[in-house]
This record gives C-alpha cells, structure tokens and sequence, in this order.
DNA sequence: CGATTAAATTTGCACTTGCAAATAAAATTA
DNA sequence: TAATTTTATTTGCAAGTGCAAATTTAATCG
C-alpha cells in the first residue's frame, strides 16, 4: 500500500485543505467551519431538528448542540420548541444567519472555483458523482441507529 | 448552489465516514486517528523530521508534536535528536509501532476495499487521480504569503 | 391514571486542538 | 566570539470535542 494511493489519506488531506483555506474567510466574520456547515446546511434545506442537522453536516449529536448554543449567541440561528413533538425543536436560521451565509457564499464558490480551475466540466461531474459512490460504499452498513430522516 | 454538489462538503463528509469506520479498529489496538496518520506516513515514508511529518499528514505542527508525545509515551515512535542539525529530530517507528501499523494495515485495506467495492478499477484510478489534481488546485499559491497581489 | 419505556437533546468530564509565545539550537553578522 | 536573526519544535492557554450519563417530553402499558 502506498500513501499516494490510499483514499481515505487522499480524501482527508483535501479536506483538510478546504477548511485551511475556508478558515481565515470565516474567521472574517467570526463564524467557525462547524457553525458554517451548519449554515450552508440550513441555508439550503430549510429548518431541520438537531438530529437531521447532525446527520446532514456529519457533526456529532454532542457537539452540534454546542455549535448551535454558540450559534445561538450570535443570532444565526435559533430553536423553536416542535409544536406536535415537544421533544424536539427545529432549528431555522434567523435574518442575520441568512445575511452571513450570503457574505461567505460567493466567497466559498471562489474557493471552490480556484480549486476546480483546471476540471473540465465532465471531471467535476464525475469526481462529484464518484464521491457519492464512495460515501453510498462506506455508510452502507455502517451502524445507522442514528439516522434520522435517512433518504 | 447545491449541497450535494457543494465539494468541500462531499469531501469532507467521505473523510468524516472514513474516520468513523476507522474509530473502532484503531481503539481496538490504543491508536486514535491522528497517530494512525503518523503511523502510516512513518511505515511507508520512513524516518522524518516533525515538520516533514506535519506536511505529510495534515496535521498542526503543536497538535503533531504533542500527538508524538503520546506515540512515544506508547512505544510506538522514537524522536532521534539530528546529528547535524540539533534543532531537528527525526521520528521513526518503532518495532513496537511497526508491528501495530501491520495490525492495521489490513483492516484499513478491508475498509477502503469494501468502500470501493462496486468501483471499477478505472474509475478508483480516476478517482484517485482526480483527488490528486483537486489537492493540487487548492494548495497552488496556498503556502505563500498573501501580500503578493495578482497583477 | 401512575409507572415504565422510548426519543430528542443537553450537560459533566476528561482529553484534544490551534494559536501565539516560549524555548533550543544553528546560522549569520559585527 | 558575542550578539542577532533564523529555524525546528514545544508549551501555556482558552476553547472545542466525543462519550456516557442526565434531562426533558412523549408514548405505551397495566
């Protein structure tokens, strides 16, 4: 096995790039890259419980309860009580949470953009449509006692 | 734009399931996914110095160098003070550290092999390739100084 | 209805992380 | 050679993280 080859180490080191270089833009608006998945997430799903935004932005249960307390705080988001369930709440982002996902979107197309400078179209198609292999591959079996709203 | 075509969060949401499924083997031998990276990069690359390591593993220089501190607490690296250069150390694996990297080895391959099972060999190739040429977009001009404008 | 079980979310705790400052050793300069 | 700058790595600190237990509210059972 050759570390050039192995995909997780592949995988990660992209990743791990993309939030290097996402950092200091969010940083210019005091958001972090959990809060700002969370954002993205809301921004274009709509109100979610904790538990779908968990599965949807792969943070954990724990910790996205604190991301969204942090969020809170800064009037991103906020939790409405569910009416039918009262266990659970929805959460939605407020006003300014929409006004700041708006600030860094275009900034986060940027990077996107500069990251991809060199893909055909064909090659982002199939790079994106082999990522979605590749997640389909691993969850697949995968202990999903918490998915929630799964499909 | 489109979360699922958003591609810092296809990637990320690969590197995070990776992490996931690799969680439990690694806490079945007392390794967590960081010195796992070390391990790897060490096993294949041989002896390196922090910084080189750093580099080739995506992880913070103090992180690393406290996430070393554990390693050697466990046997599993040795920090070998330069002989020409005493800043440096060079960090090597241990038959202990050699010996846990060939208990995992396996396993991981299992898990990127089921990961990828219904891939095809061309496209694992593309697949990997096309990760290679992503990496490459987003660090080009990322390690130099911002201050130089384009132009 | 009261007791029990289940589900959604939060909190206690111990540990990890990243930034910036501190240390340690070389290289360079005067 | 002493003083200064540079390079490699480590540490202080404040904040973030995940696990497991606690909390809050619902659903179900006798």
């Amino acid at each position: 096995m050759e570390l050039g080859t192995y995909l997780p180490y592949l995988v990660n080191r992209v990743g791990q790039q993309f939030i290097s270089e996402m950092t200091p833009i969010l940083n210019g608006v005091g958001v972090d890259i959990q809060s700002w998945r969370v954002l993205i997430a809301l921004y274009q799903r709509g109100g979610q419980p904790v538990g779908a935004l968990s599965d949807l932005t792969s943070i954990n249960f724990s910790t996205l309860s604190r991301v969204l307390g942090r969020m809170e705080k800064k009037d991103l988001i906020r939790r409405l009580r569910g009416i039918e369930d009262a266990r659970s709440f929805t959460i939605d982002l407020t006003g300014t949470g929409r006004a700041v996902t708006e600030i860094i979107l275009p900034q986060a197309a940027a990077l996107e953009a500069k990251a991809t400078g060199n893909f055909s179209e064909a090659e982002l198609a199939t790079l994106r449509q082999l990522l979605g292999k590749l997640y389909a591959g691993l969850s697949e079996g995968a202990d999903e006692t918490d998915d929630r709203l799964a499909g």
